[in-house]
DNA sequence: GCCTTGAAATTATAGCCTATTACATTCGCG
DNA sequence: CGCGAATGTAATAGGCTATAATTTCAAGGC
């Protein structure tokens, strides 16, 4: 682990912490222009050292994403904890799903870093990324609450998980707009949540008798 | 020198056509490393021509996705409509779902050209790649069948549609594999289905008495 | 049949970017 | 204090997009 010093810009050859201040940069770079805007020359020079310093930090470009991908889930995740432990009359789910959606929309850059980037397919399991990704989906599942049986729980908290993404990538293409969408994205992602409650607690009461394990 | 491609040109300084043979040589690419393995140079040099030959054909390397994205559009609808078309014991939507799935995950690198890239997201509206988009959602609305009122098709439609995108984005990703699924892909997909069939019909009979126009 | 003309392709070049190598500087610990 | 490891720099190679100026070719008017 590198330490984590406080802010010092005030060296002058040695920066102080330039491995993280790459990561927030860079992170402030894909917040507006996605995960192509991201230039490690373009960084160096911004946070003033030369092109070849966040090479000592870093592998390589890919090396940095998967480090500022990782800070990205460890934000979405505090938005996700916040959005359910917040009192609420809407059910944990459709809270969930909405800060999931407002996530997605508003730091789209960031959104797809986390979600539609080459970045994390080949990320090892163990790796802090793989497990800040888990742990989000971790949040999801258990928003859906205690009264579902386990492998119900966990195939509809994917539903949601895919159906939010798919929710957010397309309106962000501008696939939601125009002709095609007269129906509002909130509503979009309000009646996926209720699909998903109705199927839910349809699937509960059937599966009051046997019920068959997946595998 | 370099020996004349499979492709009918004759011609040896002029190519005879250049611009399709950069398309399908560019979709193939995509095919295999997705949008971001197009390299007007690499494929300038596949194809024997010079670097800059390319930039006859097409204003910018953005321009020639645009182009290929409406090729891979072209080939997705014609794989919906014979999922459509072909009789079935299974259900139209259910077909169409499996059909989307089938291609995004086996032509993955295309199917992140269309769904997955920055290449959509600024496209004019009467253009042929935009046409094309349309003409796919409108074959998951038509396959949504007649009994639906229109909003509620519309709505419905955009659920799977989303639903499958998300699944398939995040199986690519592997975010679908490993400890957070034992569910298999082709259930969560036929378990989306279901969900929006159930749904649909619920919603069906409830707007028997009045209904609110969507705005 | 020549000869102009414009489309298509070429060479040359500029400017980004990633990444490596070899060298310089600073930190911090004994 | 001094030395090694960590950190940063300069120089360089190579890939990419893109533009400018030039050359080649095909075709139609005369």
């Amino acid at each position: 682990m590198p330490p984590r010093l406080d802010r010092k810009p005030v060296n002058t050859y040695h920066h102080g912490d330039l491995r993280d201040a790459l990561v927030q940069a860079a992170l402030a770079e894909a917040e507006q222009g996605g995960p192509e805007a991201i230039s490690l020359k373009a960084l160096a020079k911004q946070l003033g050292v030369s092109q070849p310093a966040p090479y000592r930090h870093f592998a390589d470009r890919e090396a940095l994403l998967e480090a500022v991908t990782a800070e990205a889930f460890r934000q979405f995740n505090a938005v996700l904890r916040e959005a359910v432990g917040r009192p609420s009359k809407q059910s944990k789910l459709s809270r969930i799903a909405r800060a999931t959606l407002d996530f997605g929309l508003r730091r789209n850059g960031i959104y797809r870093l986390m979600f539609a980037s080459r970045t994390m397919a080949a990320v090892a399991k163990g790796s802090e990324l793989s497990n800040a990704k888990m742990e989000a989906f971790g949040l999801v599942l258990q928003a859906l609450g205690d009264p579902a049986p386990g492998f119900l729980r966990e195939r509809h908290a994917l539903t949601i998980w895919t159906g939010v993404h798919g929710v957010v990538m397309l309106a962000e293409q501008g696939l939601l707009t125009g002709e095609a969408a007269q129906i509002s994205i909130e509503e979009l992602v309000e009646d996926l949540v209720k699909q998903t409650e109705l199927a839910l607690s349809v699937a509960i009461k059937a599966a009051g008798g046997g019920v068959r394990a997946t595998g």
